[in-house]
DNA sequence: TTATGTACATACAATAAAGTGCGTACAAAT
DNA sequence: ATTTGTACGCACTTTATTGTATGTACATAA
């Protein structure tokens, strides 16, 4: 859980405050999330699919980070209420627009090659 | 210091490997480094020029950031070698050039009102 | 002569993010 | 009768990031 009133916590509160970028990746930041959307862009996923789609991760972080977009209105949910369970998720019509951002960026890091500038520095032998 | 072989860090690495949004993120991630580029899209700053024009960032940040910016190529970094010391920070044509994808990230947030879902979400009364 | 400004460095503490290992309930397949 | 698959939940540990509190060296201003 958040600390409210850490600097760390409010320093990023304000900084989203008056920023569309730092709003933007508040919500779509960490290790899973683009990736999620990036996954969605052409089809739905069942939850399963959607897992093993995205090498390595975990249940855990798939669940945490779906509902997290789901709850900031990216990602929407189907729940077929069957058992065994079915569920598929989309994007919802903002993280349809937001693929064109996604874009976007893919082509500016292909033409500035910076998956090698990457790792180069971060290494991958 | 970052552990070579955690899982955290492999999966990190697996990410950027073969994406160019991941690799993108990896070296412009956090909190503060898009701030400190979004400041430099128009002219170069000295570095308490900078620490003034970017609310709440502590010394120690803005040092850190400032010399990974400068490592990725992101940033370059004029030393006067006076005392007192002077430095200037700019953007290199790779920061440049990432200028216009912010711009982009920025419109788009703007005409999605991401600031209002993001305050909603996440509090600013 | 004490304070202020510049551009850092560094030890340490606090906070946040990610990963591990379990468990649930039910159904169909082996 | 045991295993496999689905879609999660949750306590806990490990890593990573950010912030705090100092100190440095020299110079000019009050």
């Amino acid at each position: 859980m958040r600390k409210q009133n850490s600097t760390n916590a409010l320093n990023e509160q304000q900084l989203t405050f008056n920023c569309p970028i730092a709003s933007t990746l508040k919500m779509v930041g960490g290790r899973w999330k683009l990736i999620i959307i990036w996954n969605l862009r052409e089809k739905s996923f069942r939850y399963k699919e959607l897992q093993r789609s995205i090498p390595n991760i975990t249940e855990k972080m798939l669940t945490q980070q779906l509902s997290s977009l789901v709850e900031d209105g990216w990602v929407q949910k189907k729940d077929y209420g069957e058992i065994p369970p079915r569920t598929e998720y989309s994007l919802t019509p903002l993280g349809k627009s937001f693929i064109a951002v996604l874009e976007h960026i893919y082509d500016w890091g292909k033409s500035n090659n910076i998956i090698g500038i990457a790792n180069a520095r971060y290494g991958n032998e």
